[in-house]
DNA sequence: CGCGTACAAACAGTATACAGTTTGGCGCAA
DNA sequence: TTGCGCCAAACTGTATACTGTTTGTACGCG
């Protein structure tokens, strides 16, 4: 057991559970986990040096907010069909402009700095020989400005189906069209951001939404 | 163990950890557990005839989903501030309306029949003596239409924050002027829902969600 | 050669046990 | 009487073990 010998910062209190639980998570939301793999609790266990439990744990709350299901044979990613896609691109519709508004209002400078420099970043990698630093960039680009909204309630509903995004990435993966999509979309709600714009955003917000959809809609 | 002998109908494979999640899960929602109530595995298990692991389980998923919260002594509900009340009005307004109005689009004859009964059940039980059994209709009226909602992934999202509403009603609890208001925005979304027009029950739910936000607003 | 059946392994669910931590109360001293 | 500290009980997290079920497979029968 390793716990902590400083008492009096209890801030660390990261049980095996909720490490394990951390690193898939990440780990999924980053594409490293294949639609082929199996998850199995006492695998994983013997891995990590420590018993099924807090795997279990952690990967039945994966289970429940939406990044695994069971199968009678491990865990493994749920297979998103175009329709439960299509109903997502409805729900971010209706959420995420509003919540770019809102960000927008209440952005401080400091964010907006970050903003600007996570575009940057992804706009330089968007043409790199490995994809995924693109995909690192625009993760760090959308968690940047989702810090901004105010209203917790609404920014917990959109992370909740942000691991969804993941499988439609899938789809799109490679796509240069796509990629340039996804950049003028930052470009143009960055610049709301700067002007101060709320409307703009949340109009920017609704093309960049119907556009993933129709170029989902091409690629399926 | 009590598993089913027809082993060709395996349609019934509730473990004992998704009985009791159910069985809290419809508790909370309906009001029966007390802020003040300390729901403690080990005690849980010991009246269920079951251990622990089941019921922490449940618990922790419930834990997940927002409907309870850890402390060092027992799970408990948590405490909704106003300004998280006020998120889930934001949240509400942005959902709801159009949830309605797909659920117009989408009702068969058999569920327009079932949320007249449900509505006539309301009416009639508004000014009952005890005040549940209105917020019983009320929830079944509500689950019906939501039944209707052909997008899945929006019918959960409202889901999830269900439990919520529990705390704004003991806010107004009692207060006949926001039973009526409830009733009239049932009868003309019901009236919606039997002209088949979908921006009438986009409306009125807008309406319903503001005025319910409105009277919270008055007694907090 | 194809199909069905039975067996073994893999795995999920549940039970039990133990350790570490927190909490509230009680006793002791000032 | 009040403040301090210690102790026991309560509770969480983790480990280990056992059971029942599902799945893959191999063997036997047609």
């Amino acid at each position: 057991m390793q716990t902590d010998v400083n008492k009096k910062i209890p801030a660390r209190k990261l049980s095996h559970r909720d490490r394990i639980y951390q690193d898939y998570l990440t780990r999924i939301q980053r594409g490293e986990v294949a639609p082929e793999d199996r998850l199995v609790d006492t695998t994983i266990a013997a891995s990590l040096g420590v018993s099924r439990m807090p795997v279990r744990d952690a990967m039945m709350r994966l289970v429940h907010e939406g990044y695994l299901i069971t199968s009678s044979r491990g865990f493994k990613l749920p297979v998103w069909d175009k329709k439960s896609v299509l109903e997502v691109f409805e729900l971010r519709r209706l959420l995420e402009p509003r919540a770019a508004g809102l960000a927008v209002q209440n952005a401080t400078p400091e964010i907006l700095d970050a903003l600007t420099d996570a575009f940057a970043n992804a706009e330089n990698t968007m043409a790199s020989d490995d994809i995924r630093h693109f995909y690192r960039a625009c993760e760090v680009f959308r968690n940047l400005w989702l810090s901004a909204v105010p209203n917790t309630q609404l920014r917990q509903m959109i992370d909740r189906y942000l691991s969804q995004i993941q499988a439609v990435r899938m789809v799109t993966m490679g796509d240069a069209e796509s990629h340039a999509l996804i950049v003028a979309g930052q470009r143009q709600l960055l610049a709301a951001f700067h002007a101060k714009d709320s409307l703009k955003a949340f109009d920017c917000m609704t093309r960049y939404v119907y556009d993933g959809e129709a170029k989902y809609l091409e690629r399926v």
